[in-house]
DNA sequence: ATAGTATAGGGTGAAAACAGCTTTTTTTAA
DNA sequence: TTAAAAAAAGCTGTTTTCACCCTATACTAT
């Protein structure tokens, strides 16, 4: 039946690669392919004269309107249509804007029909498809706020990793803990520091730190 | 072998739960507990007297110390340890908080002991272990993220130039005089903001503010 | 009219931060 | 090996911050 099958379209400049993969998919049975699209501005264009796709496999760099935008988009315009992003490239950053800019999945070009089918109709049903690629990226990228310990001025390790642990909610005591310090003894790091920075509170010190570059948020 | 089994740590104040669990895992054949602790600061307390452990199974609510705590404490002192929390909630905010405090995994207390000892061996090899719990909310922080940093937390004109002078070294009675404003006030603004940004402590504010880039230094 | 909401102000007690100074331990170098 | 220096820990206060209770306007929207 018509209305079981997954309805989706394919923005991509590569018009080969783009119809072989339309009929491809439309040889599984499970896929219905309305339009496909050279880019962006050409798939606005032709939206509004197809059915509301399902899922819309989405290329990356293309010419006159890429993925990141095209994307954005239709989250803005049409959020209930799913974006699978298709893309050559299995770097960190692609992957990362495509998803931050709405897609809900991300699929090489090298992948196995079957692994894409699935991964449309695991969109369509769920809104979203994690694979193995996508999701220690997205780990690492949510991970990614530590700060860099660069060390001038005349600070301690010690004094340093104080300096560090300030930049947060935590109190003396827990920093102490920390450290595996004595509160005295942090309460002498705390002095020094505000002799050093010429400050008069934690919140002068936390300022002055990230003023001088000293630690990173 | 025994060096072919994962060492592992328990963390966590339930100590039935713990000591269960222990002797469900070594069972196993695959799993050594090395420790368990009662909490962040006794498992640091105990962390030197045995071998560093592979993977640390992390509780998310302890007294003195928490998890999520306790997991940047590690990542702080030793990255090389994976932790994976381990708790009763299936909420979004307690997942992405472990995660982004440094967890590399994030598995329900009512999983099964052989999903447990596969995300353990997985974290072990992969340094991460991403299931279908964690992987949508993953995807939804990275994409919710955004709007939180552009159209933030609705603050009023007096709050925001609260939050302003709030980075600095003045004290509240100092800023008070400054907006023209009765201390209790400016209490209520603190008060308003702390709740907003879900922090405890003026220094942790005024990192929120800025990780936030509601105000710049 | 009135319930809701935002803003301004009030008071108290506890916890944390701050200040200054002394003592002990560890490290380093003369 | 011993004296000086640095790091760590201790002690005793005061001030600031924090948490939680409350009242009173004034401006909305139903």
């Amino acid at each position: 039946m018509q209305t079981d099958k997954v309805n989706i379209a394919i923005v991509d400049d590569h018009t080969l690669f783009r119809q072989g993969l339309a009929h491809l998919l439309t040889e599984s049975n499970e896929i219905n392919v309305l339009f496909d699209a050279d880019n962006g501005a050409d798939m606005i264009k032709k939206l509004p004269a197809y059915p509301l796709p399902d899922v819309i496999l989405m290329d990356i760099t293309m010419p006159i309107m890429n993925g990141y935008e095209t994307t954005k988009w239709l989250k803005a315009n049409h959020p209930e249509i799913n974006v699978l992003a298709l893309s050559m490239f299995e770097e960190d950053k692609p992957i990362i804007g495509m998803l931050k800019s709405g897609a809900g999945g991300y699929m090489l070009k090298q992948s196995k029909a079957a692994d894409l089918v699935s991964a449309i109709k695991g969109i369509s049903a769920q809104s979203f498809y994690i694979n193995e690629l996508v999701s220690g990226k997205l780990l690492r990228n949510i991970q990614n706020n530590q700060p860099v310990k660069n060390a001038p001025i005349g600070l301690s390790p010690n004094e340093l990793k104080f300096l560090e642990l300030c930049c947060s909610d935590f109190t003396y005591k827990q920093i102490a803990d920390m450290m595996n310090l004595s509160p005295h003894t942090i309460d002498n790091y705390r002095e020094a520091l505000f002799q050093k920075f010429e400050v008069k509170s934690r919140t002068g010190l936390v300022i002055s730190a990230l003023k001088n570059e000293l630690i990173k948020i």
